[in-house]
DNA sequence: CCAAAAGTCTACTAATATGATAGACTCGAT
DNA sequence: ATCGAGTCTATCATATTAGTAGACTTTTGG
């Protein structure tokens, strides 16, 4: 599994409208102001959600999006994989023809196990309990102070972790 | 956490050597023929290894490689952690600064309750666990057969699966 | 002493994935 | 009819990934 942005956003959007009134469409924009998310990037997500027939739109004016079902009957596993596809650790575990050394590969057993608990993990989660965790609505801060200059989970343009951990000076080993 | 060919080549290169005679020395060229690997790109992974006290090299002439310790004492979260960094299914998990939102987010309790999971599974699992696994030597086939034109992991130059799935067509909803 | 075998280190590159923005469009309430 | 909302498609810069390559060091063995 990648957890990416677009994994965590559409699970935000979700949670966010499980926080709303349960009849009343709430616009995307006031979700994205909300969640300090850009509004374009999150009208992406709506639209394979809405074919997964997690959430239903209203169109014109005073439309929005409103949770196709009660938020204690919607598992983060079907938001995940509405927006991103088969939850999979490793492309070998969804398809064992990925990957020309499946055949004999140790690795592969350990993934599916690892992946079997995830699936286990997230299709035990509701929004419900999502939207319990998450602090009602988030923008409280900054009032009138200066606006962040972008929408962007990423905290800073180039933030990269190193993957790729240096080795240590020659002498040490 | 990315379980990339990285990942996947360091345990089968440690599985490799944990089938072999204890006290020889295996040579990459013969671990690289047998899990049709390039060894080249192997020799990369052996000085993260070896810088992390997994494994021993043997300078020169009927040189090698040994395991630093017993398979049975090696645990995969340490190859893992050695040739990747620390385990993290995202970047927010491992670091709380990473991400702006943080502070209201309420994915991140999601995954590091996953993340939990997957670094105790990994910490229980040793090599010898790996090893028993696997099938031995894993070439044994293509006996003067064509020989396959690239030591890679991928089954061909440009397979993808597409991991944002697209939309259904319009009428369907 | 020399050559060969083995490991070590650093650079490089093509292909892909990712995060995000933009433009043009459709629908429907008022 | 018009405005505000959703829908669809395209584009782009950057980062990551997988793998190759070249130059070098160390040791064995003759």
């Amino acid at each position: 599994m990648r957890v990416n942005t677009r994994t965590c956003y559409a699970l935000t959007l979700m949670a966010d409208l499980s926080r709303q009134s349960p009849g009343r469409p709430a616009p995307l924009r006031e979700v994205a102001r909300r969640q300090r998310l850009s509004p374009r990037y999150l009208s992406q997500l709506t639209i394979p959600l809405r074919n997964a027939s997690l959430l239903k739109s209203v169109w014109g004016n005073r439309g929005g999006y409103l949770l196709a079902r009660p938020p204690a009957r919607i598992s983060l596993l079907e938001v995940i994989e509405a927006v991103s596809g088969p939850v999979g650790l490793t492309d070998c575990v969804l398809d064992p023809n990925y990957c020309r050394r499946s055949a004999y590969c140790e690795c592969r057993r350990v993934w599916k196990q690892i992946n079997d608990g995830i699936v286990k993990v997230l299709s035990g989660y509701t929004l419900a309990d999502l939207a319990r965790l998450g602090a009602g609505d988030a923008v409280q801060g900054t009032p009138g102070g200066p606006q962040e200059d972008s929408l962007t989970c990423r905290p800073q343009p180039r933030a990269s972790r190193p993957s790729r951990p240096r080795s240590a000076p020659r002498g040490s080993a």
